[in-house]
DNA sequence: GAAAACTAATTGACAATGTCAACTATATTT
DNA sequence: AAATATAGTTGACATTGTCAATTAGTTTTC
């Protein structure tokens, strides 16, 4: 390995691979016909009480044009339901139907399993050591992309 | 934060996003007519003597249709050139022209020079502790995805 | 309270990245 | 020599990301 800064970023990209990589799997086997993006989707909407589309374009830092035709496709798959925002009329709160929660609670459960074996020879004074230290290269890197 | 687990993921992302972020800003700022891939690219190229088309795929763990696309603009843009390979008349090693080379090295410099910042107030020891820590991680997650 | 400025969401168009399968030319195995 | 495998290319398409314009509703300002 060239040098430790080179190896970190080898790190970062290859974890995010496999991960990605976990996530197609898992919907794969659960036969559904969506892709990892989508679960990202679906817990910040199951996550966020009064989700809005705009917030979740917000979180997740996509693009809002984007976000509608995520949305969209769940709305399709009736995965997810729009009710009208009582006090702006702009927009709308995004729910998971029954069927929305259920594909939900059924891949964060097969995702929690994967983060969980991939911790699983990690001592939690460890994994807390490693989110510390990544959470603070992570705030140098935003403050570089001059994100607040 | 709702469980540690789940914020060793959402660290994982926000990192790649932000490296990637930034790896856009320096082919701006260069006026390289590259996006981030490239870079991935040239640097396997860079760091590989009598590096193949075949072997970039191997190690970059893209597919084979697409590095050969990728290498083509390259060439087209005057930074790569294929030599045959004395070898093995199917293939060809990839190599950096002057312009390759010298686009190559001021990308890397810019790269390294964000890897120093992100890294700024982390010792020695903690960074290479967390690279210790995340690469058990992978391992770990490379063997749930059933890869060696 | 009407005009101006702003905001939420949508849409169109397209760029960047990833995936799969078929195919050609050459190498290797049997 | 035939069968099998490999390196690279190509076609077709899916997924993800980006930008700009538009519509409908909200807030600000005079």
């Amino acid at each position: 390995m060239h040098n430790t800064e080179s190896a970190l970023q080898a790190l970062f990209m290859n974890t995010i691979g496999g991960l990605k990589t976990s996530m197609k799997n898992i919907m794969k086997e659960k036969q559904l016909s969506l892709s990892p993006i989508y679960f990202l989707v679906l817990k910040n909407i199951h996550d966020t009480p009064d989700c809005t589309a705009n917030y979740l374009a917000d979180i997740t830092e996509k693009d809002k044009g984007q976000i509608t035709r995520l949305v969209q496709e769940l709305m399709n798959q009736s995965m997810v339901a729009k009710v009208p925002n009582p006090t702006d009329k702009r927009s709308q709160f995004l729910e998971l139907t029954p069927m929305g929660m259920a594909c939900y609670q059924a891949l964060a459960s097969a995702d929690r399993t994967v983060l969980k074996e991939m911790r699983a020879n990690i001592s939690d004074e460890d994994l807390t050591l490693f989110l510390a230290i990544g959470e603070k290269m992570l705030a140098n890197l935003n403050a570089i992309n001059h994100k607040l």
